[in-house]
Parts: C-alpha cells; structure tokens; sequence
DNA sequence: CGAACGCTTTGGTCCGGACCCAACTGTCGA
DNA sequence: TCGACAGTTGGGTCCGGACCAAAGCGTTCG
C-alpha cells in the first residue's frame, strides 16, 4: 500500500510557494501565472519556476491561450489530497457545523468571480443548451439564438448592451469540481445577477450561493416559456 | 475551505526523511526511534529532529516505555492525507484490481510482524477476553486464565514454554486501521502460527493473511468448548 | 556496580534550492 | 509597426535546514 516512493510527492508539496498556489487552484477555477505569482507573493520568475515543477511533476495542467497560460489541478486525487491536508491543518479538530454546510453549498451553487459555477452552475448551461437558446460557436465559445434572446429578455436581461462589451460573451469554464463546464462570461455574469435580484438565488458566506426552494420550479416554466 | 494555512503542515511533510518515517508508520504499528532512523536511511540524532518536529506538529504521538520511544501516526486523518498521497504518486493511474483486493485483505486481517492484526486481530482480542480466557493484568498487559491455558491446549498451543521466555507475554498493541488493540507477544504469535497451520488463516502476498470461509464457526466453536 | 544500549542534545559544516534582477520571446490592440 | 503586457530564461546571491560526530542521559541487564 505505502511501497510507493513518496518523497518526490513530498518535497514537491513542500513548499510555501508551490503550496499556495496548488491552494489557490483548489478554489475550482483555472488561474493565469501573474495571478497564481501574486496570490503566493512571490516574483512571476520565481512562480514560472514553481509552475513548471508542478506540471512536469503532474499535479497541474496548462492551458495555454494568447499570451496568458491558465493553469488548474491535474484531476480530483490532487484535490484530494490538498482536502485531506485542509482536514489537518490547523489543530482544531471538529469542523463547525457552520463550516461543513457552507462547504455543501458551495459544491450545489457558489460564484465563480461574478457567474454562477457548482452543480447548478453546470446544470444551468446544460439547460440553456437544451432549450435551444444557447449554441456552441466553436469548442468553448457559445451564442444566444434567437431563442434565447427572446428567453433572457422574458426574465429580465437585455441582451444588446452585452453584445457592445469587449468581454467574451459566453464561454465554457472548467473546475475540477464538477467534470463538466459551466458558463463564464458577459451573459452568465448578467443572467446570475438578475436570478438573484429576483430571488431565485441568495448570497451567502463569501462565494457561496442559496438557492431558492422553488428555484427547480422557476427555471423548468421559465426555459419552456413559448 | 481552503483559507487554512497549508504551509505549515506541506513543509512539515515535505521533506524525504520524514515522509519516509510517516510512511513506515502508515503500515500501522508503532515503531521505536532507531527503527526508524534505519528506515529512513539517516543517523540517529537526525531522526530525533525529525521526530521531534512531526510530533509537535501534531502528525505523530510518542509512547515512552523503558529506553524505548514508540512512535505512531496522530490519528486517521494524518493516515487519510498519506493515503491521498499514495493514490497520487506515481504516474500509475489504474490501481490494479489485484492490489485493490490485497487493500481490502489487509484491513480484514493481516500480520502485524508474527501476529493477528487488523480487524480480526481485534476480534480475536475481544472474544478471548470475553470467554474469560484473558484477563488485564494492568493498563496494557494480559496473562491467561485457567480457563485460557486450557483453551490454547485444545487448539494446539502448549502454554508452558511461552512463559519462561523474555518475551512479553501478550500486550495490547494499537495501530490507526483501528481504533481498538490487538494482542501483540509470544502468546498471540504462537497462536497466529498454529491458526495458520490449522488453515482457519492462509499467508497472502506481503502482511496479507487469508480468513478461512468457516473462520467465524471455527472460532464459536473452539471458544464455547467446555 | 559497570557495561551495553537507545535516544537526545549540542555544535558545526555544507549544499540544495528559493529568490529576484534583467534581458528576452511571444501576443494583443491601436 | 509600435508599445504595452504576460510569461519565460539565464545568472548570481544567499539562507534555511538537513546532516553527522561526539558527548550526555536514563534504562536494562549481567
């Protein structure tokens, strides 16, 4: 079981820096090497260093796009492994209750900067999809149809200032939470600021989101509205 | 979730000797300083330092006896975070589905060095201190009943010559699998030996031991005996 | 009692690797 | 085409901490 030689793991894990940064990945989303060097408060030279030893090492992937590499964990058995440590960090044994609800939340419904990621976050694109209102314009970039102008304006978004914006519109967003993608962007920021103007989702404790108890009744009358 | 201090606890881990020591404690007993000095493959007096800073930091707990320092993992959850590491690794993502059921024989039951451990070390503990053929002598050590040196008799144990080696006769022994003692000494390793040789348990690959299918009726049978 | 043993403490050496600076490559937008 | 920006590479410094030798301390056993 515990033959394996794991001081390579080890050492890599053992490092302020490396471990800040493999703790700002854990949040769930893909982060660029400026920002995971600022989160570690270290030089960017220094954490292209780090980056570099995490990748050959396996923990984290790259994904290079322009002139910014996004980088994320490798798979959830790294997560699991900064969980188990998150577990045994501090001395303090019994997680409040508090804690533990929060964390359930946030796997059901939290923001990802400013659009709604999680479970419901992925549900909500697989949805929008379905009811023809969104469609893919190349592997992670997406368009509201015709429909879907039509059905964002019903709830209460309009649809044109967003198009005027230099933010991408609609494009998928990984996190190892949950393997599939939720929506990142111009649209899923607007549509998940008005679904909480109207109720359907409540702020909580820092990312966390509440969803409302008829928030499943909501969305099925809304997306089959004619 | 992840705003604790990882930091701490990554550089801790992170160094080869004592992930190498957290590694040998992870087999589940606790083992004495030199022991794990060799181990480790470092002198002595570093193996101190070592062992000092993981038990103040809280991953290891010490048992002074004699000129001997036992050391064993803190609790099931410094165990949880090395086993996350141990899935992690080597770049081996399929654990093979022989090595998954050695997993599961090694809980069940096992050697720990030349006797029963594991659940069914526990097990064993109980049923003999239960049937009356045990009795505590103080806060970890047990001696036999009349009704013991008669039991170990029927299955083929003599009792006589164990008592007159230096051996400890037969001390609770407690390792993180579970939370409960088994019986470590020259009585549980005769034992163990001549359960082997009666086929109720069958050596596996490594520690392994193999439960016969009649093992519990074997057991009822033998201790109900009059 | 004295010797052997297990382990710790102290003291001093030394090397790996973490860090930043400065220069360079590649990308984006005007 | 040019400047701003993101990130990497190479070079050089420096400090933490890993290591062992030797001495010291308590335990065990003959």
């Amino acid at each position: 079981m515990f033959d394996r030689d794991l001081a390579p793991l080890a050492t890599l894990i053992g490092d302020p820096a490396r471990i800040a940064i493999l703790a700002a990945l854990a949040e769930g989303h893909a982060l660029p090497a400026g920002e995971l060097a600022r989160r570690a408060g270290v030089h960017p030279a220094t954490a292209t260093g780090h980056l570099r030893r995490l990748v050959d090492g396996g923990l984290v992937v790259v994904h290079e796009q322009g002139r910014h590499r996004y980088h994320r964990l490798a798979g959830p058995r790294v997560a699991a492994v900064l969980e188990a440590m998150a577990q045994l960090a501090p001395a303090t044994p019994v997680r409040s209750l508090r804690s533990v609800r929060a964390g359930k939340t946030l796997t059901e419904a939290r923001t990802c900067y400013d659009h709604l990621a999680g479970r419901r976050g992925v549900e909500l694109r697989d949805r929008l999809l379905e009811a023809g209102a969104l469609r893919l314009i190349d592997d992670r970039d997406h368009e509201l149809t015709p429909t879907g102008r039509r059905l964002v304006t019903v709830v209460g978004v309009d649809p044109h200032p967003l198009d005027r914006t230099r933010r991408v519109f609609a494009r998928s967003c990984v996190d190892w939470t949950g393997r599939r993608p939720h929506l990142a962007g111009a649209l899923p920021a607007a549509l998940t600021h008005r679904l909480i103007e109207l109720g359907w989702l409540t702020r909580a404790a820092g990312r966390g989101l509440r969803v409302a108890p008829d928030y499943d009744r909501r969305l099925d009358a809304w997306l089959s509205a004619p």
